[in-house]
Order: C-alpha cells, then sequence, then structure tokens
DNA sequence: ATTTCAACTTACAATCCTTGTAAGGCTGGC
DNA sequence: GCCAGCCTTACAAGGATTGTAAGTTGAAAT
C-alpha cells in the first residue's frame, strides 16, 4: 500500500493523522524532529506527503519547493491558516491539494485517494521555478510548450533540475550521465550541453543554463516567488 | 488567455460565473442546450470545463467519463450535492477538482487558476478507466507501471482510447495512422497490433484489446463504474 | 597585447530504435 | 476441409541519438 509521510509539529494532531490513514491500510509515519526535515522526508520514499506550513524553522513553502525539485509525490498542504494569499502561494509552489485545518477525515482521505490515484507516482514529474519535467520521457514542459530530449540531454536537465538554482560541477553531471568513476572525457559533456541549450533555445528558453567558469552548470528557474 | 466553459442549467448562476471568470481575464462561455453536451463542449475546445452535476438528461458523471476519454483538458466539478460518495465518484472518473455550492469565487478561481496552471492544456493526457495515455509522448500509464509506446503503437492506442469500448473498424485505425484514404495494405496494421499487443503484455495488460472478426478492434477499459 | 586554458562549435560515423515489407502459419465458420 | 481473416516472425531501410575528433572562440592573467 502507498506510503504517506506527516509533516506537522502539533504532536496530537500528528498522531491523529497518522492512525487515520493507517485505519484505512496506507503505511504512514511521521517526523518528529525539524532539523533535516527536506533530506528525512525524501529518505522516506513517501509516495504523498501531507505537510503543514507552519513549522519551526524553515517555513512549510520552502520545503514543498524543495521537494518539488527533485521528487515527484504529491504534496497535500493541511494548514490552519485560511488564507487565500497562502493558497495561491502553496499551489503556484507545485503543491497538489490545499486544505485548512480543521478537516474532516473522510474529507482528507478522498483528497488524498484521488492524489494517488491520478498525480501519484506513476508520473514521474520534477518542478524547478514554471518548467515541469517528466522523468520518464525527458518531456519538458513551459508554459503552453513542450520539448521531448534525448536521455542524455534528459539526464543533464534532470540534474540541473533536481540542484536549482544551484551550481552543478561537470564531474557531477558526468558521473550521473555515464555513471563512471573517473571522468575520463570532458568534450561530450559540452557536446551534450550545446545540443541540450539548442533545444532548449527552440523552446524559447535562451539563457537558462548559465555557465560557471571553472565550476560547473546552473539552471535558473524561471518566475517564482 | 485560457478558455473556460460552464456546464450549469440554473439559468442565475451560469451567468454569475460566466461574469465572475470574465472579470478575471478569461474567455468564458456557457452552454444553455443540453441536447448535444458532450459534442458541444468539444467543439468548444476549452482549456478548462466547470461541469456540474444535476443536469436536465445526462448525469454529470457521464459526460465527465466521456470528456476524459477524448480530451486532456481538466474538469473541475462544482455541484450543489454535497455528498463523500459523489467525490470520490467524480475523482475516480477523472476529474480534476470538486468543489461544493455555494463557493467563494475567490476560492474557485484559486483552484480554477492552479488547474490551467498545474494540468492544463500543456499535458496532452486522456483517460480510458484506469488508463492514462500521454499524447506528446505516448507514454501509456496504468496503477503503477507505465510504458513509452513507439508513434505508430501510439495513435492506434489513442484512437482506440476515444473510441472506448467501442469498435474501431481497420480502415479508420488506417487512415487515423497515415491519413492516406486508400486502404493499401492491411498487414502493417497487423503487425503493429502484435507489436502493440506485446507491449501491453509487458505491462501487465494481456487482453486489453479485442478482436471483432470482420468488424475491427475494441479497448475494453479496465474497472470503473 | 599576448598567452593560456576553459568553454564552445561543427562534422562525421557507429549504433540503436522504429518502421514497413515479405512470407508463411493459424483459426473460426461454413 | 476450405477459405477468408487474422496472427506471427524475420529482415532491411531509414532516422534519431550518441560519442569521437578536431578544431575555434573567449575571458582572465601576465
Amino acid at each position: 500500500m502507498s506510503k504517506i509521510v506527516v509533516i506537522e509539529d502539533d504532536r496530537y494532531l500528528r498522531e491523529e493523522l497518522v492512525k487515520t490513514f493507517s485505519e484505512k491500510g496506507y503505511s504512514a509515519t511521521s517526523i518528529s524532529s525539524f532539523n533535516a526535515t527536506e533530506s528525512d522526508i525524501l529518505a522516506a520514499e513517501p509516495d504523498l506527503v501531507v505537510l503543514d506550513l507552519n513549522l519551526p524553522g524553515k517555513s512549510g513553502f520552502e520545503i514543498c519547493k524543495w521537494l518539488k525539485a527533485r521528487a515527484s509525490f504529491p504534496i497535500l498542504i493541511l494548514t490552519a491558516r485560511d488564507t487565500l494569499g497562502d493558497e495561491l502561494t502553496a499551489l503556484g509552489l507545485g503543491a497538489d491539494d490545499f486544505l485548512t485545518k480543521p478537516c474532516h477525515p473522510n474529507r482528507l482521505l478522498a483528497r488524498v485517494e484521488r492524489l494517488l490515484q491520478n498525480y501519484g507516482k506513476v508520473r514521474n514529474l520534477i518542478q524547478a521555478g514554471d518548467l515541469i519535467l517528466d522523468l520518464d520521457t525527458y518531456k519538458l514542459i513551459w508554459g503552453d510548450y513542450h520539448i521531448v530530449l534525448p536521455e542524455t540531454e534528459g539526464k543533464m536537465m534532470q540534474l540541473l533540475f533536481e540542484n536549482s538554482p544551484r551550481v552543478v560541477s561537470k564531474k557531477a553531471l558526468a558521473s550521473f550521465i555515464w555513471g563512471g568513476e573517473e571522468f575520463v572525457d570532458e568534450n561530450i559533456l559540452q557536446v551534450n550541453m550545446v545540443r541540450l541549450r539548442k533545444n532548449l533555445a527552440a523552446l524559447g528558453l535562451d539563457n537558462l543554463i548559465q555557465t560557471e567558469r571553472g565550476q560547473g552548470y546552473r539552471l535558473e528557474a524561471g518566475n517564482e516567488s
């Protein structure tokens, strides 16, 4: 059965949620320490995340955005703050649904069920800014346009997505694409970078990938908050 | 701007909704006669549909299912019947969101905005039963599994999807795939059918496409209501 | 201004995937 | 058993993708 991870700092509600999901047959867990929240979530390999916005330390918005850039599970925001602004922000960052507390368990379950069914792990989609990348086919979506990249270029895109907007070294790219330990030829990487950039330009994305001389490449994702 | 079509039999609410959307800059229209609802909607080429469940004649559920099999725009159900069962049914049929009347305009707008942004026309997805087909890449999704079909097989799938569960003649398939008027070779169609079936079997979908001797092929989509 | 090294660019050939052709085998209904 | 309709397999042409080779360009430092 699907695995759900609950991110909620109120202990009572957290356990209530886990119980609700468990009773419905889901494998539900939660995170109780919020030091390395994001990586803890990734490590748990969830099929869906229920995320509170008010957490000690980092904001739920940040976590949502971070996760969406490197994983494809749906994120359901569950918050006490009933602001339309919050809802718009969350949905803009890629959140898949937005419910306010208190929330009837059946309503929550219905939404979770739908997300798992419709937008679940099957669609390997990751997101950076206003770009979406399908990891199965390397279809890149931007606004009304899309393009299907060949595998090598798609993998480059993937690693750049996952680290956006940080710099990715050529070494990291090469080992991600070809898996090899040592880094024999650096020319082939550049060739593929040219090809990728050409494909992106055809889409209208001209300066998406920037070169950091001596360090590597960086993807500056588009308009977001 | 995106085009929204409102399907609602209550005249007052219908005009209210159209006005709400228009003021936000959408191109909103509605349908006032419900004789050929489904084809009217398709003919309007919407980017999103707001659909009431209680309509004179056919049920909203039927319309939702029919549309999802041959178009890729998101469908938002807006209904007065606040039953959890309805919500589950609608979402199971592929509806993308579910709101109950009365509904604050801002809430509705926020949801519409999200659907257009996240799951809009960009992703060319059509649905038949529990299967999903991406028309850009011909990625076929079934539960936890997926496969990427080559173009020819993907097109076969598409036409079978759009007519499911009715029979599609070989002639129709051939002219859909190759466009030609006359139907020269029928062997190539069978070859591709074998390949498609082999690919489906690898996914676990063994008897998905049935042969109707002398008539054509038929796609019997999986478990649904 | 010159040097130097990283980054960029283009052309070409090997490889793999997809497609159509060909030829024969199977099957259900009469 | 016969025939039309359907299925199956093997093969070759064509195209897309990938890596190789061999340069040219450009920016920082002297």
